[in-house]
DNA sequence: CCCTGATCTAGTCATTGACAAGTTCGAGAC
DNA sequence: GTCTCGAACTTGTCAATGACTAGATCAGGG
C-alpha cells in the first residue's frame, strides 16, 4: 500500500518503524481476517504482511511459517473457548450454548483448532490450552452425566451435540432456521439431550 | 517420474498413452491420497499429475481449477453418503451410526463436503448430491422425531449429535475410547438422545 | 479420407513459502 | 555517553505452484 520511507520519515506516525510495536497481533487478526473472508486457501503470509505495510518475511520471524501461525490461532481459540465456557458455568444447557456462541463467534479459530493437521498440535501451548478448555468441557459433561453408569457416554453425548451443531450451522447446513441467532437455535435443540 | 517417450513405445503399457483412460477418477483418487496423506494444505494438482504420470496441465482440463476437484469431491462425497443412508434404512440409531462409519470411511470427502468455501457450493452437481442425501437424512430424523411438535428440533439434534461425533473423532479429540471402531463408540452414544 | 471435438502436452508468468544474510533499534552494562 | 547484544525487521533469492495459452494427438463419424 505505501511506499517505503526512511526510517525519519516514519517515525511520526505512530511507532510503525523498524520495529512495528504488535506485529505478531496484528498479523494473527489479519490472519482471522483473510481466513474469514477467502477461506482457509484464500491467504497467504505475503499478503498478511502487506496488509500490516511490512516486509513479506516479517511474519516468518514471529511465527517460523504458514503452520506455526495457524498453531497459534488454535491455541489462542482454545484459550478463547476455555474463557467463554469458565464465564458459562457448570450447567450443560449453558456450557453448551456457550460452546456454539464461540464457535459463531470466532468460526476461523474454531475451524483451525479441529484441523489438527492443518497445526503443530504437539505445540507445547496448544496443548496446555486444550487441556483447560478440555477441563472446563468435562465439568459441564458431568453436569449432566451425574455420575450414573456411562456417565463418560453422555458426556460424548453432550460434546457431539453442542460441536455438531455449531459446525453444520457455520457450514450454512442449517440455513432452514433463517438467520436468526445461532444460541437461540442452539437451546432447543441440545434441550433435547436432556427432556424426552 | 518417467521420462516422455514416444507413443509408440508407450503404448505398451496399459493404455497410457496420450489419451490415459480414466484420467479424471485416476486424479481424483490420488487427490484423496494426498490430502488424507497430507491435510487439506498438503498437495497440488502438479503432485496429482505427477503421480498420475501426465503432465502437470492434464488435470485442469478436468477439474478447472483446485476449487472445481474439490467442488467434484464434495459432489462425489454427498453421492457416497446418500448410498450409506439408504443401505440403513429409516431407523434413527442406523442412520446415525451409518453416518458416521461414512465419515470415518471416507474422512477427506467428509472434511470437504462440509467447508463449502472450499469449493463451488452452488455447482450442480453438488445441489443435486446434496438433495439427495438431505432428503434421506430427514427420513432418519423423521424416525426419532415422530410427528410430535419440535420434530424440527429432535432431527437436528439428530444430526447434530452424529455429525458432532464423527468430526471429533476425525478431529483425534475422542481418543479416550482408545483404538476401537468409531461405529462400536458411536453406537451408545446417540443412544444417549434416545433414552434417559 | 478428412473433419471435429475431446484429451493431453508444452511453455509461460506472476505469486508464493521458505530460507539466508544483512540492517535497525532498544535496553542494559560499564 | 558509548558499547554490546539480541530481538525485530528488511532485502534478496530459489524452487514450486496455480492458472493461462497455444499447440499436438487421437477417436469416431461423415
Amino acid at each position: 500500500m505505501e511506499r517505503w520511507r526512511p526510517r525519519s520519515l516514519r517515525k511520526d506516525v505512530r511507532t510503525i518503524g523498524y520495529h512495528h510495536g504488535d506485529l505478531r497481533r496484528t498479523v494473527l487478526d489479519a490472519a482471522v481476517d483473510a481466513i474469514g473472508e477467502s477461506g482457509l486457501d484464500g491467504w497467504s503470509l505475503r499478503e498478511l504482511a502487506r496488509r500490516a505495510g511490512v516486509s513479506h518475511a516479517a511474519p516468518a520471524h514471529h511465527f517460523g511459517d504458514k503452520a506455526g501461525l495457524l498453531t497459534a490461532l488454535a491455541a489462542e481459540g482454545f484459550d478463547l473457548l476455555a474463557a467463554t465456557l469458565k464465564q458459562a458455568g457448570p450447567d450443560f444447557l449453558e456450557a453448551g450454548l456457550a460452546y456454539v456462541r464461540f464457535a459463531t463467534e470466532h468460526p476461523v479459530h474454531f475451524g483451525v483448532m479441529f484441523q489438527p493437521k492443518l497445526y503443530r498440535a504437539d505445540d507445547d501451548a496448544v496443548q496446555q490450552a486444550r487441556e483447560r478448555a478440555g477441563a472446563l468441557l468435562a465439568q459441564g459433561a458431568r453436569a449432566v452425566a451425574g455420575s450414573a453408569a456411562g456417565s463418560e457416554n453422555t458426556a460424548r453425548a453432550g460434546w457431539s451435540i453442542a460441536h455438531g451443531f455449531a459446525s453444520l450451522w457455520l457450514a450454512g447446513a442449517l440455513t432452514e432456521p433463517a438467520g436468526s441467532d445461532p444460541v437461540d437455535a442452539a437451546r432447543p435443540v441440545l434441550r433435547r439431550l436432556l427432556e424426552r
